[in-house]
DNA sequence: GACTTGGAGGTACC
DNA sequence: ACTGGTACCTCCAAGTC
């Protein structure tokens, strides 16, 4: 027996004599290498029917004790079951817990148990992994302290790189001890996009104190370039210094869905055996939307995946690219590197690559290290592995938190919805959202921004909305809500789902406090995945993929965000207020004669009648605030505002300015306009930066790069029903060979024409960027700066339009 | 051929 | 297919006169 101090981070399973054994890699605190082998024994549920007498139900559980499947490799038996008081979805019912001896044939199992007596089968479609760390709780990236028998050449290490392996007797939760894992960032270079059609140019590697580009194609005399004789040779070094790092992350940026496989394609070609595994193996890649590449023992994380789920939305970068993404949250850009084909290289031109390739991992080592403390705080509050965590869509975190917390409630599990349940979920219609204010056009002065915190997640707390609570019709003192004419109605017997979310909230807030007390990474990220959590559960439960979906409950939650909303605002006005603006959980409305601190007063007043948990916060007092007319009609425009506070900070909500498929020009413009007539409560030097631009353009001294538009491809360019700009101009890079994927942005400018009579559509002038040819100063003049900023003037009385013709008509300069 | 209108398409807000 | 609905705006496609 020996007894060590555990931090498990890498899971997975073998099988040995036809059971399943949990297989973690993991440190120990001196930092060895740790393989740990435990045992849990899977399975699954039969929920009764109720009122099953107990004969029945001893009779019933006999025949389950016999059943049993025999494949060609193993045969799987009922090996045990129990009887249970569980609950399930709001019930409280007998379900038998069927063990079994492999958990691979749970599912056949259970569509064996087709008994009467039985009301559904559940928690066959739990991962083995999922259902271990819920029965031994062992969390990913938290301390332990195992005992246990030492392993030597045993079952399922063979061959194994570690200092250490223990087939586990004891686990024991202790304190957590400091932990930084070995981090290494890899990023390869190549001719050609298309996996493994090209030779791999060169790798490079970057780790604490150890930076290099490994490459075969050219020996320069930098320190961190390592020359090989072919490329097969380079990738046994690549190999080897892996081993040697012995990294707990292989971090790349996109590569799961290049670097990573590319590798495997080139080495397949060259007859070697890409062994990254701590068992030799090599990376395997899960089938997905995209591919996952896993390597045993060390976890492979693409950065880009992680960013994607968890952080784009707190992001201002327009694109998820690596250089964008590092320049925001470090600071750092790639090396600006001209690529061209490796054939026609100059010798200078390649140390540039070399140090091209060597800052991508370099930058996507720094970024690992800064989302590091994300990475280990999220596998232990969601309770899955970092491999899986780092992949997961929002959706499935919500989902796993869930289920790592079902045991506190005693709750059997929902099962995952099949493939009709799902199709005729998508195919539901779409329910009533949220409310929004039609504003009124104007410059508006001294404004205070109410909003309510977690709105959904409090509202669905606070009246007990989800699947569980759900009632087919009316019971005494249950809930009743109107969704527009059809009723619902919810117990309120407090459900599993909301307690769960009231959980959450709770521990957001006192993280957030936490945050605000104690500011540094840790606090930030664990504030930050609770708060995800908790936004994401509303959309959770009116997603079609989801096990506890329940489009009554997302309904009523948005019906009821929408009245508490609209009796805030009539209570706002009632109190003497106007009231300008409200979209979905924020009011906005105008001081007028009344101060700060009695406003301050008013929403103490206001939080004091709100129901349950709801809570409405300030977010600010303004000094300004402008709301535009929409294009067509004189209507005020929904979501498309800008504010600034007394401490100058402007706000800018849906202009063009922050709209990625508007030029630059066109948004520098507007911003600059928006900030002027902010900061000055007037139009008047706004109009002064309209003309210099007017000028420019006519001028044309405006850049290229400020007259690029950007549009992504969503979909195939065969899938176009619409011809668009952007489609032309993709339809362009293809033809000249340049590679065309889903999801990329697709940049072009509209260039002038010899014939603006022949050629009247948009996409008619549409040329990539690197085309020669000017840009169409009527388009820019008439499509991007002024419907930019004409709104804008409108506000004002100000017609630009009549403004300029005007001002041409007495030839006045500049316009 | 000029003009209108609906909808495809993309992106933002919360 | 991988959280939800609401909204704006451009440009194409197809219809009307």
């Amino acid at each position: 027996m020996i007894e060590i101090k555990f931090i498990p981070i890498d899971y997975d399973y073998f099988d040995f004599e036809g059971r399943n054994y949990a297989r973690i890699i993991g440190r120990d605190d001196k930092g060895k290498r740790i393989c740990i082998i435990d045992s849990v024994q899977p399975f699954l549920y039969a929920i009764l029917k109720p009122g099953v007498n107990e004969k029945k139900i001893k009779e019933l559980q006999e025949k389950i004790g016999k059943l049993s499947i025999k494949l060609p490799s193993r045969t799987t038996k009922v090996e045990k079951t129990l009887l249970e008081d569980k609950n399930f979805l709001g019930k409280q019912v007998k379900a038998i817990k069927i063990f079994i001896t492999n958990y691979k044939d749970a599912h056949p199992i259970a569509d064996l148990l087709d008994y009467e007596e039985i009301e559904a089968r559940r928690e066959y479609d739990l991962s083995f992994i999922t259902k271990y760390i819920i029965e031994r709780k062992l969390i990913p990236l938290s301390w332990y302290k195992i005992s246990g028998e030492l392993l030597t050449q045993e079952l399922g290490i063979q061959n194994l790189d570690v200092d250490l392996a223990i087939k586990v007797e004891k686990i024991e939760k202790i304190p957590d001890l400091p932990f930084k894992p070995k981090i290494l960032a890899f990023d390869i270079e190549a001719d050609e996009f298309e996996i493994g059609k090209g030779e791999i140019l060169m790798i490079s590697l970057c780790s604490d104190n150890f930076k290099k580009v490994l490459t075969w194609k050219h020996c320069t005399k930098q320190d961190f370039v390592e020359c090989f004789k072919n490329e097969e040779e380079m990738l046994e070094k690549f190999l080897d210094y892996v081993k040697k790092i012995s990294p707990d992350i292989l971090v790349g940026y996109f590569s799961d869905g290049f670097d990573l496989p590319y590798l495997r394609a080139r080495a397949e070609k060259l007859g070697i055996k890409l062994a990254l595994g701590l068992d030799n193996s090599q990376p395997t890649f899960a089938r997905g939307r995209i591919p996952s590449g896993k390597i045993f023992g060390i976890i492979h994380i693409d950065l880009f995946r992680f960013i994607e789920t968890v952080y784009s939305q707190y992001l201002q970068s327009e694109t998820l690219g690596l250089n964008e993404v590092a320049l925001e949250l470090l600071g750092e850009s790639k090396k600006e590197f001209d690529h061209k084909h490796s054939s026609k290289m100059e010798k200078e031109e390649w140390k540039e690559y070399f140090e091209y390739n060597l800052q991508d991992s370099l930058l996507t080592w720094k970024l690992a290290e800064k989302f590091l403390p994300d990475m280990l705080e999220f596998p232990q509050i969601i309770q899955e592995p970092l491999f899986d965590i780092t992949r997961d869509s929002m959706s499935q975190l919500v989902e796993s938190y869930i289920i790592h917390h079902l045991q506190e409630y005693n709750e059997v599990a929902e099962k995952r919805p099949l493939h009709d349940e799902i199709g005729e979920r998508m195919g539901r219609e779409k329910y009533t959202g949220a409310f929004v204010f039609q504003p009124q056009a104007a410059l508006y002065e001294n404004l205070a921004i109410f909003d309510f915190t977690s709105m959904y997640s409090s509202v669905i707390v606070t009246y007990n909305l989800s699947k569980t609570t759900f009632l087919e019709k009316k019971e005494p003192g249950s809930l009743e809500v109107d969704l527009e004419g059809e009723k619902v109605y919810f117990s309120k017997k407090p459900g599993f789902f909301p307690l769960l979310l009231k959980g959450i909230i709770e521990l957001r807030k006192k993280y957030k406090q936490e945050l605000k007390e104690n500011p540094n990474p840790i606090t930030k990220a664990r504030s930050n995945a609770f708060k995800l959590i908790a936004n994401a559960a509303y959309g959770y439960q009116g997603f079609f993929g989801a096990r506890y979906y329940c489009v009554e409950a997302a309904a009523s939650t948005a019906a009821l965000a929408r009245k508490s909303i609209l009796d805030i605002i009539e209570k706002i006005k009632k109190q003497g207020y106007n009231v300008i603006y409200s979209d979905t959980d924020s009011i906005a409305f105008l001081l007028g004669n009344k101060t700060k601190t009695q406003t301050l007063d008013f929403l103490k007043k206001l939080n004091s009648q709100l129901p349950g948990i709801m809570e409405l916060e300030l977010e600010d007092f303004f000094k300004r605030g402008l709301w535009v007319t929409k294009r067509t009609g004189e209507f005020g425009a929904k979501k498309k505002y800008a504010l600034i506070t007394e401490q100058g900070k402007v706000k800018i909500r849906g202009f063009e300015t922050v709209r990625r498929d508007w030029c630059q020009l066109a948004r520098d413009l507007q911003n600059q306009v928006l900030q002027k007539i902010l900061g000055e409560g007037n139009e008047k030097q706004a109009l002064l930066i309209l003309k210099k631009t007017i000028k420019d353009l006519k001028d044309r001294t405006i850049n290229k790069e400020d007259i690029l538009i950007r549009t992504q491809l969503k979909k195939l360019l065969s899938e176009y029903k619409a011809i668009t700009p952007h489609v032309i101009a993709a339809q362009k890079m293809k033809e000249l060979g340049m590679p065309i994927d889903i999801g990329m942005l697709v940049s072009f400018f509209i260039a002038e024409v010899r014939s603006e009579k022949e050629k009247k559509l948009v996409r008619e002038k549409v040329k990539l960027p690197e085309e020669k040819g000017e840009y169409n100063i009527d388009y820019y003049l008439n499509h991007q700066i002024l419907p930019a900023v004409e709104n804008i003037f409108e506000v004002f009385n100000v017609n630009i339009k009549e403004l300029i013709s005007g001002i041409k008509q007495k030839k006045l300069d500049g316009f």
